[in-house]
DNA sequence: ATGGTTGCAAACACTTTGCACATGA
DNA sequence: TCATGTGCAAAGTGTTTGCAACCAT
């Protein structure tokens, strides 16, 4: 069945990273695997605290940091003054956010690596990521 | 001569949006003129200090989001966990960022007008703005 | 004069750190 | 077993709020 498969891909991706197979840890990266938006440290705690997983705050803060380090996970921020994670396999796209209801969208028909090439020939700089994010008004919220 | 100019002009600026002109929002106004690198709340403040301008954290907080509201500066997030800020009338850029040295460059030949109108087509999303930062090692840092 | 603006204290949200205990390999 | 991971308390940033005093118009 699905959820268990997905915890085993999970098992994989930290053992491959050298790191331990925790609780909090399969449920984190499951939770980023299930959801099209990226998460909050409070959505995941939630969503953790919903499969009977118990973790502190504290603890998801270091998840997600050596997460990052590791390259598993790709914090953003979305101007709302804190960080949001995407699991990275899925992170390759952009997002749309609405400025009405907040909904976030993703886009990923978008050529930037284009604009990277360029910026890259032009002045010299390695551009290794970027980040790009639109603002705007979301269909539902136009009516 | 220059300065007194600038001053003139942020205090027109202030005066179109309805904002009383106080030495704070002129000092700031015209530091976000004068450098070329969006600025933080603390080096806000400390740009006024050598002007002898002393100002209250808080009041710059409170300045830096009217001024937001009002359009005359515009807020960014460069994965920094605070906001930095920009004149308006100089925002009409995108940043580079070395992950190494923390520099912050400007990349204003980059067309994603097209990719905007294109979102904007397909999806029926209504794009009022985007935040587009690139993330690499600068040409110095390469060395 | 008076409403917008500021300073100060306090609170708040997000994130990090230290240390002892617990757990996965 | 033992390095790694976790919880709890505390502290560190960045930011907001309440209220009295202040000042630009």
């Amino acid at each position: 069945m699905i959820q268990s498969k997905l915890k085993h891909d999970c098992k994989e991706e930290l053992r491959d990273v050298d790191l331990k197979v925790t609780p909090a840890r399969l449920g984190i990266l499951a939770a980023l695997e299930h959801t099209s938006k990226p998460l909050d440290v409070a959505s995941l705690i939630s969503y953790l605290d919903q499969q009977d997983i118990k973790v502190d705050k504290v603890t998801v803060f270091r998840i997600m940091n050596i997460l990052s380090e590791k390259g598993l996970v790709t914090p953003i921020q979305l101007g709302e003054g804190k960080f949001r994670y995407e699991h990275s396999a899925k992170a390759d796209h952009h997002h749309f956010i609405c400025e009405r209801c907040g909904a976030i969208q993703d886009i990923s028909d978008c050529n930037i690596e284009v604009l990277e090439h360029h910026i890259q020939q032009k002045k010299g700089l390695l551009v290794k990521r970027h980040s790009l994010e639109f603002y705007g008004i979301c269909k539902n919220c136009q009516e």
